[in-house]
DNA sequence: CCTTATAATCGATATATATCGATGAATTGG
DNA sequence: CCAATTCATCGATATATATCGATTATAAGG
């Protein structure tokens, strides 16, 4: 998993909104699909809820991709757009696993530097 | 605490290289300070031990810096730089509390559109 | 079929970013 | 004081990114 790829992606204030859309549904509507519940977003509704043109959306969508947040479904002309929930769970996991631990656990055993 | 700037100054490598030097201290020696086990690192050791110029080095820590990630301490000619732990740590607490609630949790109670 | 709608891609452009070398300010030590 | 060191800032440049409108491919519906 790029970490540094995830955080590029979500380091961008229009982006993380798509991000927080899909993740959260805050955003209304979802793709006048038959099923309304679905976990998902097509790129027509993000447009429409989201100041940026169409080709810039899935742009955004694009990178969101390649970073492995999101997973892409095609249903007819549309395209879906969810959340990778087990890429998401990993990568918050992968951060809370970073502690601090410059000076403090080990009385700057690390740096030792080759005495001669 | 704004997020996507701690993002964005996490998504490059050699700055996330630089911040896990700092909170890790993987890289060996600290700042010929007296105190050695200090949790902080100056701009010298720091560019040795990372490819890149000073001046590209100190423009780094500087957005490190303004994302609130790491604190800067002057001591003499050295400018020495640690991860601002608690902050640090309240990133990750928000990032914890981001969960993916779209159409799983409340059944799209949530993508209920005024009905006329 | 033909029309319509969706969405990815393309081309262009403006802005942002990364990087370096050079300079300058501050501080220490002789 | 003067020399040396550290490091922030400046100026320049190359690369990357964001954004849009236009185009294209695909699929659905009449």
């Amino acid at each position: 998993m790029d970490l540094v790829a995830i955080y590029k992606a979500l380091g961008h204030p229009q982006r993380y909104a798509l991000f927080l859309d899909l993740l959260q549904g805050k955003g209304g509507s979802c793709c006048h699909l038959p099923d309304p519940d679905v976990d998902a977003c097509c790129v027509v509704d993000l447009t429409a809820r989201h100041p940026l043109a169409q080709s810039t959306i899935s742009h955004h969508l694009g990178i969101l991709m390649e970073a492995g947040l999101v997973q892409q479904e095609r249903r007819g002309t549309y395209s879906l757009y969810r959340v990778d929930a087990a890429r998401w769970q990993q990568f918050r996991q992968s951060i809370m696993a970073l502690e601090l631990c410059r000076g403090q656990n080990e009385k700057s055993a690390v740096y030792q530097v080759s005495e001669d």
